[in-house]
DNA sequence: GATGAATGAGATTTCATTCAT
DNA sequence: CATGAATGAAATCTCATTCAT
């Protein structure tokens, strides 16, 4: 319901009433609409953060962690694109608390960026830049607007690979950009 | 009011009474919030187009074109800020309609980016690529993505030019990407 | 207006525009919207007696004069609905002060109808009736309510003519009823 | 309120607080004040036609048929003002939708009258017309015009009896009229 | 004398929240 | 612990009326 229709547009009675309870129920475990929404911040926040990190811990080479990180972001948006779409509707909201929390809760998420991946990355010489917060920034920029461009259907209109080789080709590798895009 | 609290967010009493009039005013001038909001959105709408276009048609290479699509961009945003966030707002909102109105006004702007600069920059041999509409697509998706992350002041947090940098190297230019971001 | 939609569902504005001018000049000529009305029951009084009773002086003859008051009557509806239906709209309304302005206004056209013809009537023995008072407001009873069976066009459903003979009937005279109706 | 007020006089807050609940409760119950009166009308019609069609039945003579719908409705009318003064307030409206509903809710009743006592009474040579059509709906009008002449305290002014004497004589019975009116 | 922009009281409707059962 | 009827603040919108031009 927060997907679809944004906080404010979300109904705790349509809410209560799709997940099978009574409209106090709702009010038995948490204390306010706002503190559901948070409550649900914190659960996506807690799983795309887990998928993301568990799979680029499984490299230690910065290319290939920033590919998988691409990988099961992209992989996370697509099965779970009611929980993405919570994200989107956070990150590009009007909500000055729902954004700090957001940033609070996906801290780690932006640290693996920044610092490990990034951070290493132009330390060991594969990436070309001297400034890994400017990288870091730019790239989750991109990947929060990649996850935005959902359709309903959950499917990402920017095909994850075709921005990943751009992605690679801009802090550079040379790879042709752009084919596997239909 | 719509840029700072979401259409849904926005209060009519409000908006009316900053403006410096009574509630009923606003009704003398737009029948409903709903069409005083799609009136906002078309006035943004043309503000943005005219001040893209009039400058990338001072030019005629595809490269110089692109880049000054990213500069006059990001000086909207810079000098416009409150339009630029009423243009976020609808993009990753929730009101379809909006949505719609938004698709349907900057259709031009689309156009020029994905036909006029890129698909002849691929077609002259200035990118690489051979898809113009995923080049496109995912350009006006970084574009937007950008606009995004502006700060209360209306400062851009990545720096337009590094922006630049990235893309062009991404589509096979080679600068140094990053040294304008301090 | 009023005739269409009634006293609270008029509009000032389209009102004086329909009338070919601004919002502020009726203000000009009647302090308020009520006393508009008021004036305008006072008009349709005016004419609808006048016309009523011009016909009925024509004749002398009880019977003839209760013809001619359903006949002029008739009459007036189907040239002036818009004016009869003004008059349905404050009889059977919930205005207080607009049914009491009807009652004073059509005061003459009662007493015509009570006293002058079934009271003379009934004095003669040309009606079978003890009752001048029952039998005139049983009438004028019979009249609006067959004033208030019109079509968008103005047309009675009810045959102006059977109604009469069906009151002639109840009155004492032997006619066919139904045979004017198609 | 509504009986009162009319539809557009009726007030919403009114309505529930004289109901001895808060504004919101109404619409717990109704989607919408419009809804609210719908439904009125539909309880109204249910009685109406109930309570008439229970009496008529029991006789099968269309002269005492006749007299029995009269005297139903008029006893309902005296009973129940306030709900017939809902059906004035339809009838004799401005609210097309209202209109119908009553038209639709009504078919029974009308259908009673004009085919099973009025046709039945022409056809058996009762009643002397060729026109069950025009007869019925001028017994309906008659009607309905009675309901109308309701005093604050629900009397009818003029008497059921003296207006049933009047119908017969109309019809071809014959019997004094009016003695019953005081 | 005509105008129509501005007004704001008042109406309907929504919906998060409470709480007695 | 679940329920859902009741609540009332708050939001959108209407429109008779005013009044400076």
């Amino acid at each position: 319901m927060f997907a679809e229709n944004g906080y404010v547009g979300a109904n705790i009675n349509k809410i209560s009433t799709a997940a099978g309870f009574a409209k106090g129920t709702i009010y038995n475990y948490f204390p306010s609409k706002r503190a559901l929404m948070l409550a649900l911040i914190d659960e996506v926040a807690a799983n795309h953060t887990s998928v993301i990190t568990a799979l680029v811990d499984t490299e230690e080479d910065p290319t290939l962690r920033l590919k998988l990180f691409f990988e099961a972001g992209f992989s996370f948006v697509e099965q779970h694109p009611i929980q993405a779409q919570i994200v989107i509707s956070v990150v590009y909201g009007h909500d000055a608390e729902f954004k700090q929390r957001f940033y609070e809760t996906y801290n780690d998420l932006f640290n693996l960026m920044i610092d490990d991946i990034v951070g290493v990355g132009i330390a060991q010489g594969d990436f070309r830049s001297t400034n890994s917060d400017f990288i870091g920034a730019l790239l989750m920029s991109l990947y929060l607007g990649s996850m935005s461009q959902l359709d309903p259907k959950g499917k990402i209109w920017l095909d994850p690979n075709d921005i990943m080789t751009f992605v690679m080709e801009g802090l550079g590798q040379g790879i042709d950009i752009g084919k596997n895009q239909e």
